[in-house]
DNA sequence: GCCCGTTGTGGCAGTCACTGTCACCAAATC
DNA sequence: GATTTGGTGACAGTGACTGCCACAACGGGC
């Protein structure tokens, strides 16, 4: 009942298979851009059906923001360790400090793949689809950080709101940056955004 | 060179063809689904090819979000007409009071549209980026309600993080308000989203 | 009346992402 | 060694969308 289980061998290689097809996929996507390569031309030359492609990705979409799923539940993690004594928006902000981080590891790489995110729609909008299950995962947590709600209220959109304002706000900085080429650093371009729409 | 040109006969048959599909096409959408409905079905209770139908609609999506552009730039100029004195995120949920307005006009066909917007994917990621054009069309007014940037920054990304940070807590809105089923004044609710992001 | 370009239309074939189904094969299990 | 099990490829199909082409319908100039 571990959170993560045992990896298993057969999981394993489906990981390994995964990894190396999009390696492969995300090269081509690269060299010849999102849209204009087929999922026919990356089991070529993965050597692959196309029937099975599908069978590891559940779409070409996915390819580029398969890992997005995880990344949302770490920073939904990040944001659960922040101590209560913070506002809402300062846990946010601390939680996003994870996504800085792993901007600034690798930031060629980084650039290359948030441009491939302006250039495509298709892929934008999977983008935004994947922010909504962020929106689900923090709001929760930064409702531990706020006033409780006036009284029964049901459903309390505050969480919610301001979930999908941080991540907004963590959406505008990442455009920022790519137009500045990644010269101006993100975690500055972030903090900037965030200050404009509260205090931190 | 009018920015509203003379309609123009021609321009006028079009917007009623257009508004005829439209208005078959939603009621099937009604009845069946938006995933469910096809283009063909579309065409064959409108009497028109699938051919001539892409002429009127870029996509199916467009069908149900087609209005949204026009609504982008309403909303825009209400912003433009907000004093300078009022702070940018003030200014920001007085223009929206157009959407609210128009909210409350019509509750039960927003309610169904909303509905639809909940259930279909691909109209949600479609309804996302036409409010990316939104955000670009509000920006350059949220910056008037703003001291000027430190010096000569060649982009100044707070007017775009506060337009997306607004128009993310209207979303949260229209979403809390699908969610209680109308009971709860849709005004009520964005005010909520908004002073829980940042003070009115 | 006739030629004319312009504009809207349907039909047809094609592309591309994605799915259901089925038979096959290899490795694990008994 | 027989059998189950999971991954795989081939094939056909769906559904949104596009390019192309031929064919009206319309209006103006002659």
């Amino acid at each position: 009942m571990a959170v993560i289980a045992e990896p298993g061998l057969r999981e394993r290689t489906r990981r390994a298979v995964q990894a190396e097809v999009a390696a492969v996929a995300m090269d081509l996507f690269a060299r010849n851009g999102f849209e204009h390569t087929t999922v026919d031309q990356i089991v070529a030359a993965a050597g692959m059906s196309p029937r099975s492609f599908f069978r590891y990705f559940a779409s070409k979409e996915d390819v580029v923001l398969g890992a997005e799923e995880a990344i949302g539940q770490w920073v939904a993690d990040a944001l659960a360790a922040r101590p209560k004594t913070e506002s809402p928006w300062q846990a946010a902000r601390r939680a996003f400090d994870l996504l800085v981080e792993r901007n600034d590891a690798d930031e060629q790489r980084n650039l290359i793949l948030r441009r491939m995110l302006a250039d495509a729609p298709s892929l934008r909008a999977g983008h935004l689809k994947k922010q909504s299950r962020w929106q689900e995962l923090l709001a929760p947590h930064l409702a531990n950080h706020l006033p409780p709600p006036p009284r029964g209220r049901r459903l309390d959109p505050r969480p919610l709101a301001i979930a999908a304002a941080a991540l907004a706000c963590l959406n505008t900085a990442q455009d920022a940056w790519v137009r500045e080429d990644g010269r101006v650093p993100f975690g500055q371009l972030l903090d900037e955004s965030m200050t404009a729409v509260g205090p931190l």
